[in-house]
RNA sequence: AUCCGUAUCUGAAU
């Protein structure tokens, strides 16, 4: 189940789709495929390829042949929906997912929250991580999607109000948190201090990444200050951190 | 044995 499940994974990161799915084939007549854990795998890759009507089809598929699927199934087909822009869909999976009984986790709210925030608006995720936080459902990501929500609609008091409050409910923050706070930084102009959280974050114990990098030279380079962009870039080399 | 191995948050490209 686990090595040819990777190995269609493998397949699909190649884009080979059509080997992948022959791999799956052949597991089902070899009765490798037991539960959601290979189809999964297929599903998410025809999600984020955009092939809806595909990961439908295959979802389809599951229940012609007794799978059932299982709470990863649900989030990847919300979490597909909602990145295609059709967040009514994903809802409706949602509450599928909850006719059959099968219990939400915080990936599936994770999901929900981020296409709420993108598709419809950032007040409709606060009503969703105020729920969550009654039921005691939340994690770091939960924190990080609603905060880039606010990031991205510019709304500056309610994202520092939000840190406080990640502060409260006892969630570090972790990299793509800062991640955030950095870019948002730079598109307000404001690259100087971008890099300063850039050093809380290292202080913290926190490594910056490729993406922290990305985005200071990325919005460096909009201001064309070369001397510290190469000096930015040497510095993630020397830090390890791969370019990509 | 334990752990890891499928879904959710950030940059860039389109």
């Amino acid at each position: 189940k686990f090595t040819y499940s990777i190995l269609a994974k493998g397949l699909c990161m190649n884009g080979q789709i059509n080997e992948a799915l022959k791999c799956y084939k052949w597991m089902l007549e070899k009765d490798l495929v037991e539960d959601g854990f290979a189809p999964n795998i297929l599903i998410d890759y025809l999600c984020r390829t955009k092939n809806i009507a595909g990961a439908k089809q295959l979802l389809g598929n599951m229940f012609v042949r007794g799978l059932i699927p299982d709470t990863v199934t649900y989030g990847t087909m919300i979490d597909g929906y909602s990145k295609a822009g059709n967040l009514d869909s994903a809802v409706h999976v949602y509450s599928d997912m909850i006719k059959v009984g099968k219990n939400p986790n915080v990936v599936i709210y994770n999901a929900l929250l981020d296409g709420l925030c993108k598709r419809l608006s950032v007040d409709a995720g606060k009503s969703l991580i105020d729920a969550l936080k009654s039921a005691d459902c939340f994690d770091v990501v939960t924190f990080n999607t609603l905060l880039n929500g606010y990031c991205i609609s510019g709304n500056v008091d309610e994202a520092l109000h939000l840190l406080v409050d990640m502060r409260k409910e006892g969630i570090s923050f972790n990299h793509v948190t800062y991640n955030i706070l950095i870019n948002f930084l730079c598109k307000l102009g404001l690259i100087q201090q971008a890099k300063e959280v850039m050093e809380i974050m290292i202080a913290e114990g926190l490594t910056p990444d490729c993406v922290t990098y990305t985005t200071l030279i990325t919005n460096m380079s909009k201001k064309g200050d070369a001397e510290e962009i190469i000096e930015l870039h040497d510095c993630m080399i020397v830090r390890g951190v791969m370019p990509d």
